[in-house]
DNA sequence: GCTGTTATCTTTCCAGTGACAAGATCCGCC
DNA sequence: GGCGGATCTTGTCACTGGAAAGATAACAGC
């Protein structure tokens, strides 16, 4: 028996990664303790992902996908990009590992593929938030995605102890939120 | 010949480090590296800083003082939050490595005291730009450090290129904190 | 000038890591 | 039924951080 194979190792060895991740930080990290949790040689882990950092690009690609799609959802939704931000900081909280390691470029292959495609298409469903292709319509993207961005990770690092209530993190940030001038919604097609 | 003691260990660990850090990042950083390049042996820097982590630790008090100072002069200068913003963000460039470890709680000694301390300091001159105590004066800071560690860190993890102008990014940082709902100066004592 | 104390640095060693190379095993497909 | 590629293993290498034990220098007090 002995599952030579062990068939879904990429997704156990992924999954394995994010609770250590969640716990104890992307440094934390080791293929070889990965394999020995999933039961497999130590070089296993290679065959799927290459490199260490090959496995924390197939986790940023994960994340930065999936968040493409709560953002997609949100926009279609409401298309409010106050609410957009109210998803982001949602985001970053529910999946922290993913969240993570999106933004420390020095983790994984900046340059794959399938990682530059799926920020762009990030970064393209937080500009269609806002109608128009000028200046202004830019800036207001940029203080939304910063504005949101900066308060999760802020909170985060656990910067934010004396100045963030206890309660409902999402509710306060969309009263920050708040703060910026705009609120726009697209108009209905 | 031969320095036995070194004489000036501490300080060119750390340099080093920055330098190795804005190139590489703080995970390219090794002790035995640094040591090489100090021309001391592989242990010598265990006693300045214990740990790997303390280094990381040394770097972060530093970077968290030299930030304190800057906002404390701007405070002193403007009381403008906005403008304090600015200074934030022009820190996280001109000091980058600084600024990358500071955030990275994985990377230090979160509990070191002289660590709390800098931090804490940070914290109330930013709460000091406001006047009043209530949960309004309290958004209004969370909102600007949000927005200016937000736009700051995706700045650096290279996620702006579609939205940012390829002008002064501290000028372009100055209008979109012009979006938030405040540029409250201190009322003249 | 001598001594004991302490800070600084070295040498030696260990377990753990990522990467690589070469081989074993299994799977699907013709 | 056999071939090729995908998947996994074994063995090895250079490197790392950390600890232990000792060498050397600086220094304070006398």
């Amino acid at each position: 028996m002995s599952t030579y194979h062990h068939g879904d190792l990429r997704r156990v060895l992924i999954a394995a990664a994010l609770d250590l991740i969640a716990e104890r930080g992307p440094a934390a990290v080791s293929l070889r303790d990965l394999a020995r949790a999933a039961g497999v040689s130590h070089a296993a882990p290679a065959h799927h992902f290459k490199d260490k950092a090959g496995l924390f690009t197939a986790i940023a690609v994960q994340g930065q996908r999936m968040l493409a799609d709560a953002l997609a959802e949100e926009l279609e939704n409401s298309g409010d990009l106050r609410l957009l931000g109210v998803r982001y900081v949602r985001f970053a909280a529910q999946h922290s590992s993913h969240f993570e390691v999106m933004y420390r470029p020095d983790l994984f292959h900046q340059d794959d593929p399938e990682l530059v495609e799926a920020r762009a298409r990030t970064s393209d469903l937080l500009r269609a938030a806002i109608p128009g292709d000028g200046r202004a319509a830019d800036r207001q993207v940029l203080a939304a995605w910063s504005i949101a961005h900066g308060f999760a990770t802020l909170r985060r690092a656990g910067n934010l102890a004396h100045l963030l209530p206890d309660r409902d993190a999402e509710a306060e940030f969309a009263e920050i939120a708040g703060l910026l001038e705009m609120r726009t919604r697209n108009p209905p097609a």
